[in-house]
DNA sequence: TCTGGGGTCCTAGGACCC
DNA sequence: TCTGGGGTCCTAGGACCC
């Protein structure tokens, strides 16, 4: 048995917190760079205001309604979300941090009767202690305690599908491309079989079909429709198969040096995500383009290096990117985003080292490890390569409504008085 | 003027082996 | 006129998640 809990509107939630000012006013939370609204309370989702709408779209409305507007603030969503975790895993045997908003809990081996008034622990104990509001799915799977999860946004926040014969009414409810795991190229297929719901998909007589129209998944999430667990839950972390850091520009960027500045950039923050996770990478992938929403050429470049013996070295990461850089460049396009991706990982004690190139030396590992513990005790970016150029960089991101770092900054404390 | 940033897994098909 | 059978590994691209 499961339970899926998963924070209401958990961006906006996370602004409410240090702003109860807001609590009955519309509020959404905006994608990097103010691009689009990604995370949006009831009250904004009843204005009409869509996942993914483009801010200059909705811009007009969001004034006309009073709908509190931020950028998005990671640092403190990421904080929330830890303590978020740590109240739920001090309630349940084992857990699993399936996202920053969401877990999956352990209710194995309890009885029926005692999982609905469990669930409303869950949610009453996260509130109180955190002050985030959640909604919690009960079920013998995965997909059945996330459908709960989603039923329960509409009756009181906990929503227990652990006895089978609630399960028909409750999938009913329930469109097809709501299910965990289909979106709308699956959702088309099934709804031409005539599968409209949840129930319908799991009542669909023909495994065999399934099976060979929507291959393993679609057999699977059937299954689990059934009650029959395919998905175990998942313990302890794992760590990155790849790493990726990619940004688009505040506006745009014509000259090699700013591309180069922005590349650098982003090379370092995924070196450091992967010295955090104790790794190594024998791939560095860069790209930059052109907006696809700009009418006049694009241009996409795109290529890789490959190191032969993994490393962890920021100067040699920024090496490889710089030199991919000049290479692929051309003039007289206007860039709008650009990334690096780090591939090829292993932990940072188990690779092969190559004959003809060593591993990264005591010295550059004892001069990464310096590096990131100033970087985390003074603040990001106290100390950085010189090809990263300094503040104030024209392709850096806008942000024009970020609010402060209540939880992360010193100087940036929420005052009571 | 203005459209995010991460990830994972699966499959098909090509290239290669004997 | 005629051209096997069995594998593995890698990659690109699609689809999905939040």
């Amino acid at each position: 048995m499961f339970a899926l809990v998963d924070c209401n509107s958990f961006f906006c939630s996370c602004e409410r917190l240090f702003r109860p000012d807001l609590a009955e006013r519309p509020v959404i939370v905006l994608s990097n760079n103010d691009g689009c609204a990604i995370a949006r309370t009831q009250e904004a989702k009843a204005l009409g205001i869509k996942m993914g709408a483009p801010y200059f779209q909705i811009k007009e409305l969001c004034q006309k309604k009073k709908v509190a507007v931020f950028s998005s603030n990671f640092s403190l969503y990421t904080n929330i979300s830890d303590r978020v975790m740590k109240v739920l895993a001090s309630l349940v045997p084992a857990l699993e941090i399936y996202s920053i908003d969401e877990a999956f809990l352990d209710l194995q081996g309890l009885g029926r009767k005692s999982l609905y008034p469990l669930g409303k622990k869950f949610k009453e104990d996260v509130w109180r202690l955190t002050g985030i509001p959640v909604s919690v799915g009960i079920g013998p799977t995965k997909v059945l305690s996330k459908i709960g999860s989603k039923l329960a946004k509409r009756n009181g926040g906990v929503t227990d599908l652990s006895d089978p014969a609630t399960h028909a009414a409750a999938l009913e409810q329930v469109e097809v491309e709501d299910i965990w795991g289909i979106a709308r190229a699956q959702g088309m297929k099934l709804r031409m079989l005539g599968i409209q719901n949840a129930r319908q998909f799991r009542d669909y007589p023909n495994d065999k079909l399934i099976a060979k129209i929507f291959t393993k998944l679609g057999w699977q999430l059937q299954q689990e429709l059934r009650g029959i667990s395919c998905f175990p839950l998942i313990l302890g972390h794992e760590k990155k198969k790849s790493i990726m850091c990619s940004r688009t520009f505040g506006s745009p960027v014509t000259s090699r040096q700013d591309l180069e500045e922005a590349v650098a950039n982003y090379a370092s923050s995924a070196a450091e995500k992967l010295r955090q996770q104790d790794s190594v990478c024998s791939f560095i992938e860069i790209f930059f383009r052109t907006s696809p929403f700009d009418s006049g050429e694009q241009y996409y470049a795109y290529d890789y290096a490959r190191f032969q013996t993994p490393t962890l070295d920021t100067r040699r990461l920024i090496k490889s990117a710089l030199s991919i850089t000049r290479a692929l460049f051309r003039h007289g396009f206007l860039y709008k985003k650009a990334g690096v991706r780090l591939n090829g990982i292993h932990n940072r004690d188990e690779y092969h080292i190559s004959f003809f190139e060593g591993p990264d030396s005591p010295e550059t590992e004892t001069l990464m490890r310096l590096m990131d513990r100033i970087n985390h005790r003074e603040g990001p970016d106290t100390l950085l390569s010189a090809a990263c150029g300094g503040a104030d960089a024209a392709w850096a991101m806008n942000r024009h409504f970020k609010s402060p770092r209540y939880v992360t900054g010193l100087s940036e404390l929420p005052k009571a008085f």
